[in-house]
This record gives structure tokens, C-alpha cells and sequence, in this order.
DNA sequence: GCAATAGTGTCTATAAGACAATATCTT
DNA sequence: AAGATATTGTCTTATAGACACTATTGC
């Protein structure tokens, strides 16, 4: 037992990192909002090479060792940096405070950064309505863009002729983000986190068919809606005005304390992603 | 402000992660299988500082520069190095070609590695009944374990007194695998991929039963099955033996084109997880 | 008043699960 | 022969979706 502890601490100390080939570790996240009932994303216009002048996904290096910060920490401090939206410090109110973040997968092919060899970890976030960004860090400029103007195919690619291109593999990461949005309001009751703390089952909606990009039927959404244990929970009140062009005033909802729907709001025609 | 966000970008600019901040990337893998009609996952006891002696996730250092591989070819190479499982040359038939594998999560927590900063990227993979490994590579030993006797509690911890002990965060790793795999095989057919090319249906719940940890009722499991279309096509041949206690000897199937369950297997009883 | 919308009621087709029945195998 | 199992049948209940209806709002 003591041998093995004089081991290890000589081991510990006679190690170079270096010698087992680092390579650099970026964090790039994908925040989507819903901004006039569309799916927005928030990117920016990149200031340097490589793609100096096209679009990405805000990300930047993980602070590995001075510094050192854990992966959704890093994730955030990228969101904060190069748009200007910031978190305050725990228990803050910054507009980020409100968003929903998990990781979403890790892209490491070779040759995916022309520089050098670097492994992205993607993140995903919703975010209720937040301000226009302001750009900052390593980005040129800042924006929510609508999610349907960047022109992707089922494939991850982006059409030829889309205006706003995509750096990196960036769009594959928006592909796979935007999948599994669509596939966690199935199960989960994470739409409430498009939504102010207070909400209605229209509104509600609107986040479904804004990520689904699909409409849904208003009586059977409302009181499926109602009748999952757990997913809102009403509030008592009513909102103020219909904010659509007429109709009753709809009631005021909050989130419940579900973590997952059951049973789940399916997706209506999925039977072309089924083979 | 402006002279904190000029500051950043000039660091940012300067930035060599090679030089100044070393992170080293690595691939753990999952590896699951049924022996026994009961869930084993494949394990390597390691031989070197840190945790030497303890168990771990089969796994190791991704080749970033110099002979520079993918992600989930690093997972495939080390899963073969550590176990002596060999992954037949492109369209080969080593024991690794029929395994299902997919990308699980990303663990970077700084400090989950005494050594340095380490970023681990975690492989799930599916494997059908394969032969005992053989160690090699850092491993002093190589072998399925049955999950039960790893004590992994809700919160991927290991139940005190437990004998096999994992080392770094690889009971998380475990724990997180586990429950992916459980959620896959309510929506994917890849219940399959624990099977011979060519299974029963009793033997395609057994796979459930083992995964899940519950009984299913064979009758409606058996009609559930063959009503998700693309789930199994029949093979018009029956089994030879019954390999049960008694009863008739079921057909045979194989996988269909399905990549997805509709209608879903739900698992039972999962009140406990939804709030 | 008119058009649009919130919320509820009703009906039908589908799916899940409990239970039963029968034929076929092992021991 | 006894016990276990594969497979099919039946019935009840839960759920999804189509459609209809009423009441309330903005214009």
C-alpha cells in the first residue's frame, strides 16, 4: 500500500502532458429563442481566420489549466463574451440566468479546423426572449438569425445560395442541435424554457410549432397539454390582452415540476425518419 | 468595458493552447453485452498510477497530430488494444464489426484526472455475445462484468462495500450509459444488436428484461413486437432448439429497416422518474 | 357586426395491458 | 405425465386526433 502511494506520487511527477499529444479543446453552443413565433439561433460573424467573415456558432477555447473551468462553464463564459448576454454571478439576474443548457455532442474529424487538430464540445440552450447581442471577443458582429434563412438540408448541409454560410462544420452542429430540440419537446417540458415565467397554453403553442415547424390542432394541443401530470400549472390568473387578433383572453400558466412528459407529445407525420 | 472586451481579444489572438494550456482528450467506452441472460459491461483493471489496480471504462488517449484519428475510430482501436477484441480490416469480420456504436457524452471536469486537465470523450456501444477478452495494451486484466455487481446507485455512485471499484468518474460514465441504453431500446430497434443475426423473439425480451431489469409479459411482447413495422421481418425458419425449460421451439427473425419504434416500447412503471 | 381565437365536448381509431386458451416442447 | 413456453385471441382501458360548439375578444 505504501509502495504503491510512492508510485504514483513519482509517477505523477515525472509526467509530461505534452507527451501524449495534446490538442485544443473548443466549447461552441447552440442557443435557440423564438423571436415574432420563429426559431431563431444566436451567431456570430467571425473578425479573424480561419472563415474570417462567414457566420458560427458562438464557442471559443476551454480554459484548460490556469483558470482552469469545467465544460458548461466554459459554455457560458462564450455565450457572455461574444454576445454581450450576461449571467450574473449565481443567483444573479442576468438574461442568461433563465436559459436551459446541455451538452449536446463532441465533433473531433480530423482536419474539421484548418489550423490545427481541435475537438469541439457543443452545447445546447433555450432561452426565452433575450435582447439583440452585442458583439464582442473574437466575434465582428452578433445576431439571432431566423433558423429557416440559413437554408439547411436534412443532411446538415447548407443549399447553395444561402446567404449567411456557415463556418466550420458548424451546420452539421446546428442540424444535430435543432434535432434534438425537436425530439426533447416530445418528452420533456422543456418548451416552458422559450417562454416568460408566466405563459399561456398558446403561446405554449407556438414554441411547438415554431420548433416543429408544424401546425398543431389549438383544442387538442390545449387540453393534451392539461392533462400531462406535472407539465403547467395554472397560475389563476388571466393575461392582460389576447396579443392575437381576437378571441378570449387566454389563462396564465407556469412550469410544473415534471421533468419528463407522460405521456409524451408525439410529433404528428414522422414516417419518412423512420426507415 | 470596451477595455476589458480589447484585452480579451488580444489574449484570444495570442492564444497557442499547445504552448500555455495543455488539454489532453481521451475515449472511454461503454461496452455492453448479454451473457447469461443478464447485462454485462466490458472493464479493464489497470495496471499503471493513477487508480492502478482499480477497474475502469477500457479507454485512452485520443492520437491527435501524429497519426491523427477520429473520435469514434480512437474508441474502436482502444476498445481492441485493451481487450484483444480485434475490429476485422473495412467490411472484415473481427467480433467488434457487428457492434453498435455511438457517441455517449463528453466528461471534462477539472480535477476528474489527478494527472492533468483531461477531457474524455465517452463511446456507447451494443455488442452481441462476444468471447472473453484478453488484456493488453495498460491493462492488467480484462473482463465482462455483470452490471448488478458494480452497486451503482440512482446518482452513479458505488454502493460502499462494493468490491470492484471504478476509477476517475467512470461509475458517472457507467451510470450514463446505462440509462441511454435503456431509452434507446424504447424508441430504436437496437435492441437487435445484442442478438445473432438471427434471433427469437423470447430471446429479443430477454434483451429487454436484462436491460431494463423487468419482467415483460411474453404474450404482449411477442404481438407488440411483430406490430412495429420494420422492427424484425421472419426468416420462415424456426429455432432448433428451445434452449428453455420446455415449450415449443419459436421462429426465427431477423433485424428490419427501421432506424426508429412507431409506436414506441415504452418501459413500464417509470413514475418515480418523471418529477 | 365580423372574424379570429380560447376552451370544452364528443366521437372514433389506435394502442397498451390484463387475462385466457391452445399447441408444442423438455425433462 | 408434468411443467414450461410460444403464440394467438379477447376484452378493457387509455390515448390521439378529427370535428363541432360556445363564449369572448379585437377590429
Amino acid at each position: 500500500m505504501t509502495g504503491d502511494r510512492r508510485d504514483e506520487r513519482e509517477f505523477l511527477a515525472d509526467y509530461d502532458p505534452r507527451d501524449y499529444d495534446p490538442v485544443s479543446v473548443t466549447v461552441d453552443v447552440v442557443a435557440l429563442t423564438i423571436r415574432d413565433e420563429v426559431l431563431h439561433v444566436l451567431l456570430v460573424r467571425r473578425a479573424h481566420p480561419p472563415f474570417a467573415g462567414m457566420w458560427a456558432l458562438p464557442g471559443g477555447f476551454v480554459r484548460g489549466v490556469r483558470d482552469a473551468e469545467g465544460l458548461p462553464e466554459a459554455a457560458v463564459r462564450e455565450l457572455a463574451e461574444e454576445t454581450g448576454l450576461s449571467a450574473g454571478p449565481t443567483g444573479g439576474n442576468g438574461p442568461l440566468d433563465r436559459v436551459h443548457l446541455e451538452q449536446l455532442a463532441t465533433y473531433g474529424a480530423p482536419g474539421r479546423d484548418p489550423r490545427m487538430r481541435v475537438i469541439s464540445v457543443a452545447y445546447l440552450a433555450f432561452a426565452p426572449e433575450l435582447p439583440d447581442p452585442e458583439a464582442g471577443g473574437d466575434a465582428a458582429e452578433a445576431a439571432w438569425a431566423p433558423v429557416g434563412s440559413l437554408g439547411l438540408t436534412g443532411t446538415g448541409e447548407q443549399r447553395p445560395g444561402t446567404t449567411r454560410r456557415l463556418a466550420f462544420d458548424h451546420s452539421r452542429i446546428l442540424a444535430d442541435g435543432l434535432e434534438r430540440a425537436r425530439a426533447k419537446l416530445e418528452y420533456t417540458p422543456l418548451a416552458t424554457a422559450f417562454c416568460a415565467p408566466e405563459f399561456t397554453i398558446p403561446e405554449l403553442r407556438a414554441v411547438y410549432e415554431a420548433v416543429w415547424g408544424e401546425e398543431l390542432h389549438a383544442g387538442n394541443f390545449h387540453r393534451k397539454v392539461l392533462s400531462v401530470p406535472g407539465f403547467v400549472e395554472s397560475t389563476g390568473a388571466t393575461a392582460e390582452r389576447t396579443g392575437r387578433r381576437g378571441g378570449p383572453r387566454p389563462r396564465l400558466y407556469r412550469a410544473g415540476d415534471a421533468r419528463l412528459l407522460h405521456p409524451a407529445l408525439l410529433r404528428p407525420s414522422r414516417e419518412e425518419e423512420i426507415r
